[in-house]
DNA sequence: TAATCGTGGTC
DNA sequence: TGACCAAGATT
């Protein structure tokens, strides 16, 4: 197929991509964009959320479950916060389930169940930024938004070898794409481009010698494509300690709270805690609480160590306002609250029945 | 503007 | 093992 109608830079991308795009269930099958089927805008989004600082490998079965469960967006809007956010439980940055949930309620019941077809229209939905407004309207309609997430961010970089930090040369790669970018195929050359960043022009030893663009990369003129794109140095992640209490009743239930709306797994069941967040949780009454040990977990700021204590309720307890029971072995609650709570099962386990040393 | 916001995989 | 990284948004 001629593409004179691209730039060199466009056309190579694509031909590339049209050869060896990679199989995704938010997309559309070779055969059916050569028919120009497009597709569907509730999956496109669905999907860029999700991907928001989470790889491919993660979303997909997570994607799955939702459109399972969720086909459209008014099925979507239609259900209770509290279910998204289960479904969502493990994924991380919880703003995004709120948000998702949020858009959804829009577009349903202020747009008729349509969403918007522009840039302009689409950042102005919760939880859609300017990468995520671009991706749709490139990716869903096929109009002219310049798409630039970190794949493409470091594409770029290497493409016209930007020295400076992408920091403080976002305007000038933005420039620099708008000038090969295509005047349609938009959220195909996108998509190419991000493909291209996940498969060959990779953070670390890139493949340059199969790369469709290395004849027109300045980064792969020279000695070290990797040295681009140069990045600030990151600051150090401090230590915090808390404490997490496991209150159990006497059918394999642990009792849950849930956290404030905003913040740190704002929204989202957790155990009672205290000492490492902005919220603080007053233990739960227990007749006795036991040292069930403690666990370690990394956050994007900082690291944790939370100690866990286990507990049983009190014959006749009464829950409180925002308790609730829940299985404990299964509970939808952040990788955190996994991590206490396996612990004060396994805890409880190892006291019930000692294991031979 | 810079800080905040999760998690799992890789080397 | 620890540092880096992934289809960023919000305030």
């Amino acid at each position: 197929m001629k593409q004179n109608r691209f730039k060199r830079q466009a056309r190579d991308a694509l031909d590339w991509y049209d050869a060896n795009a990679r199989d995704l269930p938010w997309r559309v099958g070779p055969s059916a964009r050569a028919a120009g089927l497009r597709p569907d805008p509730y999956r496109v989004w669905l999907s860029e959320v999700m991907l928001q600082q989470t790889t491919v490998a993660t979303v997909r079965p997570r994607f799955a479950a939702f459109v399972s469960r969720w086909p459209s967006v008014g099925a979507l809007a239609a259900a209770a916060e509290d279910d998204v956010f289960g479904e969502w439980a493990g994924l991380g940055y919880y703003a995004r389930a709120r948000n998702l949930h949020r858009c959804a309620k829009v577009v349903a019941s202020d747009l008729n169940g349509v969403f918007p077809d522009t840039e302009e229209k689409l950042l102005a939905l919760p939880g859609v930024g300017p990468y995520t407004a671009a991706a749709i309207a490139a990716i869903a309609f096929d109009a002219r938004a310049i798409v630039i997430d970190g794949n493409i961010e470091r594409v770029a970089a290497r493409l016209f070898a930007i020295d400076r930090p992408v920091r403080v040369a976002k305007a000038d790669i933005r420039e620099r794409l708008d000038r090969i970018w295509p005047n349609d195929r938009c959220g195909d050359f996108a998509q190419s481009l991000m493909d291209l960043g996940a498969t060959i022009c990779t953070p670390r030893k890139p493949s340059c010698p199969i790369c469709p663009l290395n004849d027109h990369c300045l980064a792969a003129a020279g000695d070290d494509p990797a040295r681009y794109p140069t990045k600030p140095a990151k600051p150090v992640r401090p230590d915090r300690a808390g404490a997490a209490w496991a209150l159990f009743d006497g059918r394999d239930r642990v009792l849950l709270v849930r956290r404030p709306p905003k913040g740190l797994l704002g929204g989202m069941m957790a155990l009672p805690s205290a000492g490492w967040s902005d919220h603080d949780d007053a233990p739960p009454a227990a007749a006795q609480w036991k040292d069930a040990g403690s666990i370690e977990h990394v956050f994007t700021h900082f690291r944790l160590t939370l100690t866990v204590h286990a507990g049983a309720a009190p014959k006749g307890m009464r829950l409180r306002e925002g308790e609730v029971w829940a299985d404990a072995a299964s509970a939808a609650v952040p990788t955190v609250m996994r991590k206490a709570i396996d612990r004060a099962i396994a805890h409880r386990d190892s006291r019930n029945s000692p294991s031979p040393a």
